[in-house]
DNA sequence: AACCCATAAATTGTCGACAATATAAAAATA
DNA sequence: TATTTTTATATTGTCGACAATTTATGGGTT
């Protein structure tokens, strides 16, 4: 049941089974970022032609998660700092702009259902405490609910295929286990407020507000992570 | 040299090739809007193998140009007015971020080079009046510098390399010959400034206002468009 | 020992053929 | 005649092999 909102394509053809689980590595971190992909070695792992893996690295190409050079070939995306910051100024944007259709497009329903998703969220937190698996699951379907609620198709499509993997790569390997949990709840219900009274400027504000506190959590995180790999290095180097 | 911003990919492979032509017979509409591909004819047509062809099909999909569903094939996307709003409502959330950026990192050489580009282009308009071929790529080139100014790598690949070619198709086919071409001229100015002055919150909102316009006037195009298809659609069933 | 060049190995790009699926045509039934 | 079922055709998905390019290896020169 984990990232059903994610995987929503139906995986009908041997390509579509090979790419979500080479995305799957990739994202937990099995296939180690910055590594270079070897088309035969994969091949043979998950026991398909070649043609058929260079379909799904096509496809895990268009979601940034591999780059590919001509003639050279396949490598893992490098985790930086620098990237980091430029994937959630671009996030911060469209989700912003999300946030500000949504309170424009979003269904009576839709938002009802979604307060309600909200509240059980927090109980189960409560309960759970420290757990994070739920915060992040719980955090992503609220995100995905309202990119959804702007009813803007290509939107939808550049945030949910296109960029989401790659933020949740960056989280999943920092492990995002959150403090920030119930400070995110409450920033979740003014966003839902704000769209609520269908007020899209305040709705995107807070949105990109929101983010910006994520990016602010999740790059102290990487910064922490960068430093240990150094240590680990200069050990090595002993 | 038309076009050297948007082609500046090595094009070294056959399926590069294959890419490069295949886009730009779409962007004209030498290959029709919402027509089925035919893999097998179009290979034979440009004289490769399906599996290069299809190579080319995936990139092409991966900036939006046609959309696959398995099992069934390729179609070139269809040019409606609903996906020209969501697409120029992506477009301008994310070049007023780029326009912001550009406000902060954008070199002093880089911003004089610009204007002394946009003056160039304001004499070459004056002299070639009503040719809207120079419009267009001024337009373009406009518009990709600043991009690049925002020196965040992401958001230039977003939309230099996924967006810009559905924009263009549209404007190429609903005939952009503008009759916008001194109003623009002095919106790009303004934008300039406001660069040149490092004030990013003013540049992102002239850049989104400078957009809007934009897609109000291709918009009355397509309007119009659709009208002379219906018009004729008319004609054919008496 | 360091650098350059030639050769060998490995990897990616491309091809044609076959298998699986979807579409079109024909036959059968109501 | 209209509708469903069956058959035939065409299209897409997948495979293994070959060609082109890059990377690794080894030998020679300064």
């Amino acid at each position: 049941m984990t990232q059903h909102f994610l995987n929503d394509t139906a995986v009908t053809t041997a390509s579509d089974k090979v790419f979500v689980d080479m995305r799957r590595e990739i994202v937990e971190g099995s296939i180690a970022q910055g590594s270079k992909i070897s088309e035969p070695e994969l091949a043979k792992r998950y026991g398909v032609s070649r043609a058929t893996l260079r379909e799904a690295l096509n496809r895990l190409e268009s979601c940034y998660l591999v780059e590919r050079k001509a003639n050279i070939g396949c490598r893992v995306v490098a985790l930086t700092a620098e990237r980091l910051i430029e994937v959630y100024q671009v996030r911060s944007a469209l989700e912003g702009l999300a946030c500000r259709l949504a309170a424009d497009n979003m269904a009576a329903d839709e938002v009802q259902s979604l307060k309600q998703l909200l509240n059980q969220h927090l109980q189960t937190q409560r309960v759970k405490e420290g757990e994070s698996y739920y915060q992040e699951a719980g955090d992503l379907d609220f995100h995905y609910r309202i990119i959804k609620g702007s009813k803007n198709a290509h939107l939808i499509h550049l945030l949910c295929h296109d960029l989401y993997q790659l933020i949740r790569m960056y989280r999943v390997q920092m492990g995002m286990v959150g403090p920030r949990v119930s400070k995110a709840f409450d920033e979740h219900l003014a966003i839902i407020n704000a769209i609520e009274n269908h007020d899209g400027e305040l709705a995107e504000m807070l949105m990109k507000r929101h983010i910006s506190a994520s990016q602010a959590n999740i790059q102290t995180k990487f910064d922490r992570y960068q430093q240990s790999v150094q240590a680990t290095q200069n050990e090595m180097a002993n």
